[in-house]
DNA sequence: AACTATTTATAAGA
DNA sequence: TTCTTATAAATAGTT
């Protein structure tokens, strides 16, 4: 229909051949629409071009899932199978993987030892020694990085209240014709600083005692 | 196109309707097909009936999987998803637990410790040092079973040779007269047994050696 | 299922 | 792409 009659066969000059496609594409469309509204029937068109472009109908009042659920019903072909299938595949061997890190996990708790020779038990008492010592080392430096940071507000804290009571201080000689004098504090009993004595302790932290004889002990302990 | 134009809605007659869906049905059919065939395109066309009978064409070189496959890659949809959300649920877990599973070893291998704090690293510590004691033990424990099958296949092998060499003996004596005496063995050099000495040595166990001041070993080896 | 008048789709050209 | 238009093709109504 048209200028000329064509044979049907692909159409070589790719122009050609997208506004061709263009062209029909609407008409198919319309086709499908009509048709759908016509007869009351369910249609799904779906085209690719040749350059893998999409177009799509769906008939209203169906969704595409329903629409293919229906067609396998139909069919009586499972197209879901091969895809249910791998699922279960990756499932399964993510299971397989599960029960393995559950048992390492279990062997490095100290249990499920009973299959394990005496060379695997060896390695795994090395890996776990090696383990524990890294875990002890950066148990210490996370302690260190405490100590050092309350050290830090200790000296800080100090140097304010040193201040506070310098100021206080000269300000209680600027009055001193007014109230009695220094007897009122005993200097002696508090230490040279005077004026509410400080009473700071730095903590002992638990992990800073030293366990010389102990299994749990480490000997390098490196923390004062 | 027609003898008269008619409206696009819904034919109410249905004999005409289904008379109409056969002859529109064909046209679009074959639209299809020579949408496909000119311009080299996948065209996926299925439709059901008011009366719900199946009808589709599919553009040959292309399986209905296939073509729906390439239409979820293209959409991006996941139309399988729905049928098996019990079975992703379930996977999602399965992986989350994996996940969780392997963060704690990698922190009992001592590695992914920078988001513990003293409190979880003293815990971690405790574990694995109990742990580890376990592993010692079950350790020491088969050293152990070893070396007693060990010595007791030695003893009963000293026996069976002793038995042998006893029965050997007993023999040559009664043959004493038909060959030379007992002068032909050297007794004094092999020992008092005689016959074939035994030279069986114990294996000395690498773990039977003591660590005593270094870090890996423990103090109460129980193996002598 | 055929026929055919008429509408619709579209090939080629702009 | 879109419009135009001559022509091919599809099909509504009829037999």
């Amino acid at each position: 229909m048209g200028r000329g009659k064509i044979e049907i066969k692909k159409i070589e000059n790719a122009t050609n051949r997208q506004v061709t496609y263009s062209k029909r594409r609407n008409g198919i469309f319309k086709k499908a629409k009509e048709l759908a509204v016509l007869c009351d029937a369910k249609v799904s068109l779906i085209m690719f071009s040749s350059t893998e472009k999409l177009h799509e109908y769906l008939s209203p009042n169906i969704s595409t899932k329903e629409f293919f659920d229906l067609y396998q019903t139909t069919t009586g072909t499972d197209l879901w199978s091969s895809h249910y299938e791998k699922m279960q595949e990756n499932y399964r061997r993510l299971k397989e993987i599960n029960t393995k890190l559950r048992r390492d996990i279990r062997q490095r708790m100290g249990g499920d030892l009973d299959d394990l020779n005496i060379k695997e038990l060896q390695a795994l008492e090395a890996k776990m020694d090696s383990s524990l010592v890294e875990i002890r080392e950066r148990k210490y430096l996370v302690i260190k990085r405490q100590t050092d940071t309350h050290k830090k507000k200790l000296r800080n804290l100090e140097e304010r209240h040193a201040n506070l009571v310098f100021n206080l201080e000269t300000k209680l000689e600027q009055h001193d014709g007014i109230i009695e004098g220094e007897g009122y504090y005993n200097e002696a009993a508090h230490g040279g600083s005077g004026l509410y004595p400080l009473r700071l302790y730095q903590n002992h932290h638990p992990d800073l005692v030293l366990h010389r004889g102990g299994r749990l002990g480490s000997d390098d302990l490196r923390l004062a």
